[in-house]
DNA sequence: AGCCAGGCCCTCC
DNA sequence: GGAGGGCCTGGC
């Protein structure tokens, strides 16, 4: 066990639960996910946050887990820079200490594939349907996960034994992006360091990534924080709160497209709490 | 029963 | 270039 003293702003509930990541379970005060091949096991505590890891140890797992939780970016920067916007200055009150994840892209990339046309429920039992099938074990005392599969694992096996998880369409997008990955064709520290259009297109290039599966990828993986995704949510958030007088319809592109040049440099931080916000709006949603 | 979902791809204009 | 239909599966 380890606690970390946390000065900067920081709320675990909702960076863990607005949709970015698909693993963590939420249970008696603790989520529970699998990160960097880690089990791991954290909650809020006041001033901090305590957490368990295995198989490594807490002291050198540490700086991992505070990367992947997006600790590095001082978010009142972040605040500043967007709240002159009033719409935003009042979901950022909200959900204050609400931070985006930089999760592995491998894993990242392929969850957001298995988003299409799909729900937050849905989507993390397939993703656990994949680690179950093809990733290795974990363990933590009587606790029993699986990792995420590497490329070479998931283009070694064929589609129709992904389709046997339910995971329908999507299983051949699935198959041939990990194949393109594995044979080396995608480098995502590159990526990582590429300008946003350099790691768009060729992200865009991979089957079954669209423009708002790339900018997902972008933003909660490949440190692209101008990353704007329009989905459902953000598509009803901006037309309901942005483009009100609008007669003639945007574009889910031209929403983008809007969004980088209102927003700015972090677009993708007024995206996650536009979503956020807009989603809780409703009632039925599923978390 | 039939529609629609955290989209993408293909076809056709 | 952009609108429209099809696509797996599951849930209402």
């Amino acid at each position: 066990m380890m606690i970390i003293q946390v000065t900067r702003l920081f709320d675990l509930n909702s960076t863990l639960q607005s949709g970015q990541a698909f693993r963590w379970r939420f249970s008696d005060g603790w989520f529970e996910g699998v990160v960097f091949g880690n089990l791991v096991n954290i909650r809020e505590i006041s001033g901090g946050l305590e957490f368990y890891s295995s198989p490594n140890d807490e002291l050198s797992f540490r700086p991992l887990l505070l990367d992947y939780l997006g600790m590095a970016v001082d978010l009142d920067k972040v605040y500043l820079a967007l709240s002159e916007d009033v719409i935003l200055g009042s979901a950022i009150k909200k959900y204050s200490g609400m931070r985006i994840l930089r999760q592995e892209p491998w894993e990242c990339l392929i969850s957001f594939i298995c988003s299409s046309a799909s729900n937050i429920p849905r989507i993390s039992k397939n993703i656990e349907s994949i680690c179950d099938a093809f990733g290795e074990e974990i363990r933590f005392g009587s606790r029993v996960r699986r990792t995420f599969p590497n490329p070479e694992k998931l283009a070694s096996v064929d589609e129709s034994s992904l389709r046997e998880l339910g995971l329908g369409y999507r299983a051949g997008y699935i198959s041939a992006t990990a194949k393109r990955v594995s044979d080396g064709e995608v480098d995502f520290q590159k990526l990582s360091k590429a300008s946003y259009e350099e790691a768009l297109d060729r992200l865009v290039s991979l089957e079954g990534v669209g423009d708002k599966v790339a900018n997902c990828v972008m933003l909660f993986s490949l440190d692209k924080s101008q990353a704007f995704p329009v989905d459902v949510w953000i598509d009803r958030a901006l037309r309901e709160w942005y483009f009100k007088e609008e007669r003639k319809t945007v574009s889910r592109l031209g929403m983008r497209l809007w969004a980088i040049d209102h927003f700015g440099p972090y677009a993708g931080y007024a995206n996650q709490y536009l979503f956020h916000g807009r989603r809780l709006q409703d009632r039925r949603l599923q978390i």
